[in-house]
DNA sequence: CTGGATCCCTATCGATACTG
DNA sequence: CAGTATCGATAGGGATCCAG
């Protein structure tokens, strides 16, 4: 009924991919990260969009974690000179690399609810 | 150079799958969380055995993490009655599955590092 | 050995208001 | 539109001591 595990492929990492991986899962595990990534990665590229396609999202949370995942090279800030200033956000390569690398978890989720 | 995306897959999932997903990433993504659960895959069972192989880790911050990780499933708390009375804490299948799930992880890692 | 109880400090966060 | 400034509440977390 449970799917296969194999637990064994934790023992082969190293430490530092470990400690690595924990500093990843503690930044998309703050509040409003993962659905700020969601959003963007269903279109949303601006930051009024990104703010209210995320429900309870506060402007102030958004830029705070904006500036997180942007130095965190998950996301691109992409300013545009026009006038008035336009401003884009986008997933970088990494940002989208590290959504396909969470996506086993929505399997996780399906099995477990 | 980087590899293939499949970003799409996040629009397939729904809104209330991706909630939960947030709610996992929110328990493992707090510090020591991670470093327990990988400790305990790799075969500390023990208190004070989880307390010694994650460095600087306190007693306090462990049993506090351990009653979360117990309360969501991913960890059991048996005991044994002797004298004195003995604990053993074991990942459940649902937190072996987790872990499995977590494993993409290292390789974003390994990939980004 | 396996924690619980306290104390206390700090980081975080929500609400609200404001701006180029 | 895309944020910043300020404030007050609360939760998280380290240190320490204690107990069955």
């Amino acid at each position: 009924m449970t799917t296969p595990v194999k637990l064994s492929d934790w023992q082969r990492v190293d430490d530092e991919e470990c400690r690595q991986a924990a500093q990843v899962l503690e930044i998309v595990g703050k509040r409003w990260s993962s659905g700020i990534l969601l959003a963007m990665a269903r279109g949303a590229d601006r930051f009024t969009a990104i703010n209210t396609s995320v429900r309870d999202l506060t402007s102030r949370m958004l830029a705070v974690r904006l500036r997180e995942l942007e130095h965190a090279g998950l996301v691109d800030r992409v300013v545009i000179p026009t006038m008035p200033v336009g401003v884009r956000y986008r997933l970088t390569a990494q940002g989208r690399d590290l959504l396909a690398s969470l996506q086993p978890i929505a399997g996780y989720t399906h099995r477990w609810n």
